[in-house]
DNA sequence: ACCTGAACACCGTTCAAGT
DNA sequence: ACCTGAACACCGTTCAAGT
């Protein structure tokens, strides 16, 4: 029977941070963000709830560290394309399907924006705003918007996306809000009122896209010296 | 000693919804978001914890009615502009100002962008947008952008004057998040490494509106057809 | 109708004690 | 060095009881 048990067993017993940040993935993807409590982990981990501190400065970090593993995955398998433009709309991309798949990932880069998983963002981003061509004092400002429009997308999909897992489904949550809009006093909310009819129909992932090649063609447009020739 | 005591003394001392996100602000304002917990706001207003639920659904319902309250104040006094773009810049910066004078806001409306505040915002971009000329079915994803860009950019504030908060000063800390940068991998993060030395010198207020430029000069660009002639 | 405040059901975090 | 798990110092929220 404990044929085949070597030490091997044992090992997989040790904590590690890769192994509990892991573990806080899984609870986070089945059961939400309101699930993980050290308690629940350390059960899962068969450990006491202390023993995480160990390995983890506190829950901050531990999200901070899953958050950083889901992005930097899902920036593994995003090509580079030769256009700048064409890269930083599947960078979006990438980001997007990320909190599409778990919503927690889009609370916490919007409530935590510079850590790790932001930095990661914002390289990426940055380095392509070079390559699209913009000078250097530029740069910074220009990152910053498209980043900066990711995580507030980031926080109003993962914020909606809540509001869905806590009971009805997308379309049902969508005609609630719509119904809400609608609603509205005419006078004080003409707007919104207005445009509650396009909400139930909308696409996400394309008002997301739409966004950001709002911001291409401005930084486009802004350097029509020429100073932003593809090169 | 008692003259002058009539029964608005009692008055006063009632409970109501305006009162309660009154004394939470304040806490707010005060100690920081960590501060305002429903046994120190009971304390402050000479009740018991448990008399707040009577006028507020829960900690959420406190805290958008809050955000609610600042925002509704900051976009009080923004005057319209005649120009479209100059309002929308105008909106942008009440929103920067209601931030950078309570960070909690900028923490509470990346948060929850869906709530009241956040709807308020939304309203006013859209009905520049509408006014910019932009065509129907592009209005929704325009005003989108500009909102998320603006909550993006709240989040990111709102955090980073958390962590002045705690401690150091704002030329300290952007020293020391530029003193992190520059240390990083420059195979990993070249963008970053190089971005570090424009960090302490940088202008919140300017990137911010710089990046409403930047949506807004996209916006104009995308009607190139002679669409977007302001009108 | 509105308020009181004790009680409930949790949290994250710490820390003496073990191995 | 790493883990245990009871204990600490809190939370938001509820609810019987009061006025």
């Amino acid at each position: 029977m404990t044929s085949r048990t070597h030490k091997n067993e044992r090992r997989a017993g040790q904590l590690s941070k890769d192994r509990i940040v892991d573990s806080a993935i899984a609870i986070l993807d089945a059961e939400g963000e309101g699930a993980l409590t050290f308690r629940v982990l350390a059960a899962r981990l068969a450990t006491g709830a202390g023993a995480i501190y160990w390995h983890v400065a506190d829950k901050q970090d531990l999200l901070a560290a899953a958050t950083d593993h889901v992005i930097g995955e899902a920036f593994a398998v995003v090509a580079g394309r030769s256009d700048p433009r064409a890269t930083i709309r599947a960078i979006a991309s990438a980001v997007f399907d990320a909190i599409d798949r778990r919503p927690w990932v889009g609370a916490q880069l919007s409530r935590n924006p510079l850590q790790d998983a932001g930095l990661r963002i914002f390289e990426r981003v940055g380095e392509q705003i070079e390559a699209f061509g913009v000078p250097e004092p530029a740069q910074f400002n220009a990152a910053t918007a498209i980043l900066s429009l990711i995580l507030g997308l980031a926080g109003q999909y993962a914020s909606a996306l809540d509001h869905v897992s806590t009971g009805i489904g997308r379309t049902a949550f969508l005609e609630s809000v719509a119904a809400r809009w609608a609603v509205l006093d005419p006078d004080l909310y003409p707007f919104v009122r207005r445009i509650a009819a396009q909400l139930s129909g909308h696409d996400d992932r394309a008002q997301f896209l739409a966004g950001i090649d709002l911001i291409l063609a401005g930084i486009a447009a802004g350097g029509k010296g020429g100073a932003f020739e593809r090169g």
